[in-house]
DNA sequence: CTAGGGTTAG
């Protein structure tokens, strides 16, 4: 009886009637345990003791079930005790153990126990493939499998599985056709195997050609297959077709069916759909919740993402693991959100879960995003062994906050670690340079990129423009290897404005709207430009121009965080619950600040209330609403945290300073691109005006 | 009656 419920896999029907079996007294021998041990997980280490008592330690299958237990569930060094007081050992039992060992990442004591092993079998070689597939190494697994005396079915699937999974698309198509050619029958796990390859190559007419091969070899195809399939269909860009699949499994769908479908709709920014599927599914795993968490904080939903993960914790049926955190730690970063995000870490310590560099990497980002840098500094230094996307994610941390030394520094360091640094790491200390003004650093730095892109120059162009050296900015754009894009233009317009080139601001003004016509801000530069050449007329031309085109200014956001919650404006927002206390404290303050002499004049603090008709709104940009805000509920003397979708005005710029200097406070705004941090009436970014 | 290959999330 315990047998046919083992062979239905029916394990908790295996573990019910073997409690029966107890009670009733009767003494379960030998036999019984590999059937017991198979269907009780890790919790089969509680059996250990009973099975040494009752004197069934020395049956070959029972120790070998035990073994497997261990091996299995860990630790592997109990595993291994048990392998070495046996006296003798079958061919099973080694390769228990070296499999054992390769599901620990042991890859030493795999290859140790390999040599040693006297008479080996196909299982043996095999176990090899798919040991070196497990530790992302398919290439030294192939070499086992081009010495195996013997292979077969499983031997060819386990090399072609090995190639798919590590991303060795072409490999496993290539090995495939070999297969074929050969003349070996594939099975389901075969085709499991190709169609993965499929879907990483993202190739819809590969996919169609293979789906076509399978169904002239008539091979059967289960629900592994079609999940497979669905998978592929979502992954090459046709959603329609992979629903077809979904609905067609219909009650033989499983979890992973739900999943694929789930996390399709969810990649391609489909989140209705996916929420609503996910809403459906019959029982939810680990992936499910991370699928659709990441869906949310992969699609700009970072409110929604972090919601779900609190939902997810209240529930208890699940335990967030690495993938669910990376989701909400970067989606707190993407909000600025610091004190979700250090709840974030808490949740992560009491739940025990260990972090790769991939974790690790996301925490860096948490950190530089939210303002404190000097924490994801920490994090990076406290990791053993970094990447180099560790690397990008603090440079270009750095960059955002101005400190061009220290990133042209970790280019170096990098190098020193035999990390190369690519395109991305280039962007992030031309970018710091350029912020920091470091015209020398930045030069060199641009010199020492083999093939610099196009990125590449307009960060170059950029830092050029900043420090005022437009003639030259010019020059290099004329001299470009490859057509400039928007960016090129972009830094050429905002460096014209700050320095009042007229000329050279025109210029990159009409190639940006040939380039993105459907952009205001360009017409917004240009027209600022002329206002502050007093040419009036001109000004009046170009809004008059992007009124023409359908143009409104694009809105910009600001928000603070406040006990956990994310507190949203927009320029004369007055939906906000404490609106009104909110805009008495901005009277206060702009009385405040005409009193103590802040009047209009070039950097006006006060000055747009004249040219911008908002009188009834008079300096209630977001920002300051935002800091106005902060300034009600926040504790005295902390840091005030701000954070803004669009670059932040020149008028909020200037009186943030002021703010900063009448309130005795440290105000932090992160632009879309960096942070300008105020006290005491100054501010980080010497450059910006 | 033991050992090797399969689908989902970043």
């Amino acid at each position: 009886m315990l047998r046919f419920y083992s062979h239905l896999d029916a394990h908790s029907d295996v573990l019910k009637l073997f409690g029966e079996m107890s009670q009733c007294g009767v003494r379960p021998d030998a036999f019984v345990y590999p059937i017991l041990l198979k269907s009780a997980g890790k919790d089969g280490r509680l059996l250990h003791a009973h099975l040494v008592k009752l004197g069934h330690c020395f049956d070959r299958y029972a120790r070998n079930a035990i073994m497997d237990v261990y091996a299995k569930h860990g630790p592997v060094e109990v595993a291994r005790k048990v392998f070495d007081e046996m006296s003798e050992r079958s061919v099973a039992d080694w390769n228990l153990m070296i499999s054992g060992y390769w599901s620990w990442g042991k890859r030493v004591e795999a290859c140790g126990l390999f040599e040693l092993m006297q008479e080996k079998n196909v299982v043996t070689w095999t176990t090899m493939v798919t040991g070196y597939s497990r530790v992302k190494d398919p290439v030294r697994g192939r070499w086992y499998f081009d010495h195996m005396p013997e292979r077969n079915l499983v031997s060819w699937n386990a090399m072609l599985s090995g190639y798919s999974r590590n991303g060795f698309a072409e490999e496993a198509v290539k090995l495939f056709n070999e297969m074929m050619a050969a003349g070996v029958q594939p099975n389901e796990t075969t085709c499991v195997a190709v169609i993965m390859a499929c879907s990483s190559l993202g190739d819809p007419c590969l996919a169609e050609s293979l789906v076509k091969r399978l169904n002239e070899r008539g091979v059967k195809l289960n629900c592994f297959v079609k999940t497979a399939l669905l998978d592929m269909y979502a992954k090459c860009g046709s959603l329609e077709k992979a629903r077809k699949v979904f609905d067609e499994l219909g009650l033989y769908r499983n979890s992973f069916t739900w999943n694929a479908m789930v996390s399709a709709y969810a990649r391609t920014g489909y989140l209705d759909s996916a929420k609503e599927l996910f809403d459906q599914m019959p029982e939810k795993d680990v992936v499910s919740w991370n699928s659709m968490i990441a869906g949310y904080a992969q699609n700009g939903e970072s409110i929604c993402a972090i919601n779900l993960f609190k939902e997810m914790i209240r529930n208890k049926d699940v335990k967030p693991d690495e993938v669910t955190m990376m989701s909400v730690i970067s989606a707190c970063g993407h909000l600025g959100a610091l004190e979700v995000g250090n709840w974030t870490v808490d949740t992560l310590m009491q739940e025990g879960i260990r972090l790769s560099i991939s974790g690790y990497n996301s925490l860096i980002f948490m950190y530089s995003k939210c303002g404190s840098i000097m924490d994801a500094k920490r994090v990076f230094e406290e990791m053993e062994t970094r990447d180099v996307i560790s690397y990008n994610t603090l440079i270009t941390g750095y960059a955002a906050y101005g400190h061009g030394n220290k990133a042209v520094n970790l280019i170096h360091m990098m190098e020193d670690e035999g990390i190369k640094p690519d395109r991305i790491s280039y962007i992030g200390a031309l970018t710091a340079c350029s912020h920091a003004g470091l015209l020398e650093e930045g030069r060199e730095v641009f010199e020492s990129i083999k093939a610099p892109d196009v990125d590449h120059f307009a960060c170059m162009i950029d830092l050029l423009g900043r420090v005022g050296k437009l003639d030259e900015a010019k020059e290099l754009v004329d001299k470009m290897p490859m057509k400039p894009h928007a960016g090129v233009y972009g830094s050429l317009l905002s460096a014209s404005r700050v320095h009042k080139r007229l000329d050279l601001g025109e210029f990159a003004a009409n190639r940006l709207f040939e380039l993105e016509p459907e952009n205001s801000g360009n017409y917004v530069l240009l027209s600022n430009i002329y206002a502050s050449a007093g040419k009036w007329e001109d000004v009046e031309r170009v809004r008059g121009a992007m009124r023409k085109v359908g143009l409104t200014k694009t809105t910009g956001w600001s928000w603070v965080e406040y006990r956990g919650k994310m507190h949203k404006f927009i320029v004369g927002d007055r939906s906000h619950d404490q609106s009104e206390s909110i805009y008495t404290k901005l009277a206060e303050l702009q009385k405040k600040m005409r009193t103590a002499g802040y009047v209009a004049d070039e950097n006006c603090v006060l000055r747009d209330l004249e040219l911008e008709e908002k009188e009834e709104i008079v300096g209630s940009h977001s920002e300051k609403l935002a800091i106005a805000f902060a300034l009600l509920v926040s504790e005295a003397g902390s840091v005030i945290r701000v954070v803004k979708n669009l670059r932040v005005c020149q008028d909020c710029h200037t009186a943030i300073k002021v703010i900063s200097k009448m309130e005795g406070r440290e105000i932090i705004v992160r632009d879309n691109n960096r942070f300008h941090s105020f006290s005491k009436g100054l501010c980080s970014c010497k450059d910006y005006w």
